[in-house]
DNA sequence: CTAGGGTGTTACCGGTCTGTAACTTTCAGA
DNA sequence: TCTGAAAGTTACAGACCGGTAACACCCTAG
């Protein structure tokens, strides 16, 4: 039997593993927990003992997914410590590396597409946690010694979420194709400023 | 009883009218058949009449909110004979308009994201008809005498279609609430070239 | 007045969905 | 070796889904 997931590992976290892929692959509401509890190798039951409902395990996997993206910003300061500029340049390339390939764009703006309930309990999370991303590349612009901090970190901001729901209509060829010229060219317009 | 709907139009453009809202409001799989027969104030039996399956409904709809985007472009050129320029900042203006209130952002990208299936039949059509208006876009940015058309059309579409999903993400004080600064500034940036 | 197409009504099919109950198996630690 | 918690298994409830069949109705064109 094939199980995509590693075997030895404890039930809850092939569960959390497996549904993230499966809803960045297939959305929230094109799979059901079934699918996902087989996938991960498990069956119903154990992931009603682990998480309170579907709605709750989605909030967890944008949780964890946002915990992964976290990393992202520890390995820009690993990696060019102190030099803010340089983590700058860093994250368009990072950003560009996901517009490559077939990815299906940002989990947590999928779901805000896909869950139109005002109250659903992921909204909460989508909007904290995005606005947690904006404040990090908002400090980030401001201590590279960018003067309009705010706008260079909202329209970067803007073009990446752009760029990502862009690519799923149209595809990688299209406006996508130039995002890391359009990043490049304005952090050097507002650099000149 | 009432009935969002105009009473005295035939069954099919009630439903598709209907249908057009509901899809926009509640998403594509949000939505049931019986739900939307039910607001257009007919029955299921109708709409099979007349759509051989929900998917071909869903195409429908998309191809009546490309035909009214289409005549919003008759409206600049009606607006401002001859003056491409002029038309660009109108394009700029009404992409604005979209961005106020609890607009749920694009029908065709919210689509692209909800309908995973890479063969489902609205694809085609979503790809089709953002293709359509890019090169609009592009055109009008050549006409309008600026140098590197493709590429001002392109970082415009980009951040447009960024400003509607973050809207779905952090609401409208988040990063879409600068679209026309960005895009304004853009356009006097490429003009100076 | 009548014929016929468009429409409404009701009931149904088979499938899928989230979530639960009751029971059995496994397995690690004392 | 024994115990107890975690995990697996099977079956099911109740709702909703897309889609269809059969039949009654209305209303307009001839």
């Amino acid at each position: 039997m094939s199980d995509g997931v590693a075997e030895r590992s404890r039930p809850r976290d092939r569960i959390l593993e497996t549904a993230q892929d499966m809803f960045h692959k297939h959305g929230i509401k094109g799979v059901g927990v079934d699918a996902i509890t087989e996938a991960a190798g498990t069956n119903k039951m154990t992931l009603y003992r682990h998480f309170e409902s579907k709605d709750e395990l989605v909030v967890e996997c944008l949780r964890a997914t946002a915990a992964k993206a976290s990393r992202i910003w520890d390995e820009f300061e690993a990696r060019h410590p102190g030099d803010k500029l340089a983590q700058l340049h860093a994250w368009v390339q990072k950003a560009s590396e996901l517009l490559s390939a077939d990815s299906r764009g940002c989990d947590m703006a999928n779901a805000a597409v896909e869950l139109t309930e005002a109250d659903h309990p992921a909204r909460r999370v989508i909007k904290e946690l995005k606005e947690a991303q904006r404040e990090k590349l908002v400090a980030l612009c401001r201590d590279a010694g960018i003067g309009q901090a705010e706008l260079l970190a909202d329209t970067l901001s803007l073009l990446l979420e752009g760029a990502r729901v862009s690519m799923q209509s149209v595809g990688a060829e299209g406006p996508s194709a130039q995002f890391v010229r359009m990043a490049e060219s304005l952090i050097a317009s507002f650099r000149a400023r």
